[in-house]
DNA sequence: TTTTAAAATGAGAATAATTCCTATTGACAA
DNA sequence: TTGTCAATAGGAATTATTCTCATTTTAAAA
């Protein structure tokens, strides 16, 4: 079934953006990029369905960084790196979490283990040299 | 330089408050807890000093849960159990982060890897059996 | 095709966590 | 005492995010 220019729906092209990009962005970035394109894109259809992406398992939040939250449309489990100087994130995809840190933190919780995330920060390499 | 008691006694007060709760607090629950002995502390305080806490590497933040962000008074590197449905927070003393880990971030990601933080996710014992 | 109901959206108001601003106060030294 | 500086209260301002509601779009039925 194909769609017109005009009745492209802006949800498939927000996921669609979070796909495409490695920058782990947020609701503003997302609504930056995509409103050349899509001129009458509102900032609340953005956050709105990044909402409803993340409740569906879609894509995953990072939390907030810089006081802005931020999403990854790569939802298969990696490991990233923040800078705290200019708040870029890196894909870490060499690192594994031991699979046996995630039965540990059963028992250890005695609560129901259903996501992990493991982050490391400090300076990126640019931010490190200046 | 000693302190005079009366000079700091806000900024020791909300230091020694989250020393002594493994509840990872977050500003407007500190603010309520020391409220009733000091009643003319101001919410902004609060806020102001667990910034500068945190700045001088007193105290940690876990990021924001539920919208909120929230501190740890225990500086040891450890890991955290985060409830999704009632945002308690468990430290799992019991896990640690292989230390080889560090040195891959620092490899993989050409930065300077200052922290690193492992976050478990899920339903805590009493919310999984609702 | 026309009709109809449900879902999606735009625009902007509302909310809430956090930060900022300014006058005030306490501590201390000269 | 006076001057200076840091810490604070109180409240205004900011800003990311959520909410409301009227309108548009979609999908399906008639």
């Amino acid at each position: 079934m194909e769609r017109t220019a005009k009745h492209f729906r802006k949800r498939d092209a927000i996921l669609s953006c979070l796909r495409q990009t490695t920058e782990h962005p947020s609701a503003d970035w997302v609504y930056a990029k995509l409103k050349p394109e899509i001129p009458d894109l509102a900032l609340g259809t953005v956050y709105r369905n990044l909402t409803l992406f993340k409740d569906q398992g879609l894509i995953t939040s990072l939390g907030t960084v810089g006081g802005v939250e931020r999403f990854d449309g790569n939802t298969t489990p990696h490991v990233h790196f923040i800078c705290t100087s200019c708040h870029r994130v890196l894909d870490l995809a060499q690192i594994q979490v031991p699979e046996e840190l995630n039965t540990a933190a059963s028992r250890a919780s005695g609560g129901q283990v259903e996501s992990c995330q493991l982050t490391f920060r400090g300076r990126c390499a640019s931010c490190k040299e200046i």
